[in-house]
DNA sequence: AAGCTTCTCAACCGCCGTGGC
DNA sequence: TGCCACGGCGGTTGAGAAGCT
């Protein structure tokens, strides 16, 4: 028998989206907020899976995304986390504003992992290779690496970053607001300890202020217009928030931002 | 310049957790 | 209590880009 599919799969359209598409998602999504994902589809007029426009809208076209491989101090973050959480992806993309759990995960398998085993450190556990090797016919070992990972952490995934430097291009600059982060994120044991009990998102808390609900959005007088609206977020895929200096602010900051454009 | 290989990343698939009935 | 619908997540795929010979 099996589950029902997530939408009825005749004519239903596959594959990348157009910019038409991607115009008539955004439309909608600043007209009603985000509301039923498999009803969004008919109601936007688009030939998709609700389950696709969802994940086009998270992974592409939100206003806040940045664009960009991911600094130093945001892969080192990355490292860090996924050393105490594993691939809980969407849990590491909370912590980087800006980020998605897709484009961490991707990156993490097609540059990072490569760079952790040109450095003797296994990816899925952070220890050492030759270490692992010794210790890998205990069965109990590696099984669940995640849980491992969140009860102690032995320093090597923070030991890990000491030649990053000479393995990688920095194509982005690493500022001193991505060190202070990293640095404040990996110190506070009981911000991770939430992350690991399921606590909500502050970064996803943020983005759900930026988008208004229906109901909540009818004082429009001061917005700006949805030719314009567009307009900024097609923008904003092209170049991404951080290049309009954005992602200097806190989830604090953003909120208010978010609130005052609302206004 | 052409063909081949490798890499990247957007998108899909299927499973899981949760809430409503 | 079980079923169903839905949103969300992580693993995987494949088309296009980039690099190499």
């Amino acid at each position: 028998m099996g589950r029902q599919p997530c939408c009825d799969k005749l004519g239903v359209k596959k594959g990348p989206w157009t910019a038409e598409e991607d115009q008539k998602l955004i439309n909608f999504i600043l007209t009603n907020g985000q509301c039923c994902w498999r009803a969004l589809p008919k109601l936007a007029g688009l030939r998709r899976c609700g389950k696709s426009c969802r994940l086009r809208w998270t992974n592409y076209l939100r206003p806040d995304l940045k664009r960009g491989l991911l600094s130093e101090a945001e892969e080192q973050l990355v490292i860090d986390l996924h050393a105490r959480l594993g691939n809980r992806w969407s849990k590491i993309a909370a912590r980087l504003p800006g980020r998605t759990d897709n484009e961490i995960k991707n990156h993490w398998n097609t540059h990072i992992k490569k760079k952790l085993v040109k450095m003797g450190i296994d990816p899925v556990t952070h220890e050492p290779l030759n270490k692992q090797s010794k210790t890998e016919q205990s069965p109990s070992h590696g099984h669940n690496s995640a849980d491992n990972h969140i009860t102690e952490n032995d320093g090597t995934a923070a030991n890990s970053s000491e030649d990053n430097s000479s393995t990688t291009p920095t194509e982005n600059c690493s500022t001193t607001d991505d060190s202070i982060l990293l640095d404040s994120i990996c110190n506070d044991e009981s911000l991770l300890t939430s992350l690991w009990l399921d606590e909500p998102p502050l970064a996803d808390d943020s983005w759900n202020s930026t988008v208004p609900a229906a109901e909540t959005c009818n004082d429009q007088t001061s917005l700006p217009s949805w030719e314009d609206s567009i307009a900024w977020l097609l923008d904003c895929q092209d170049f991404g928030i951080h290049d309009f200096g954005f992602d200097c602010l806190n989830d604090n900051e953003l909120n208010t931002t978010n609130t005052y454009a609302k206004q």
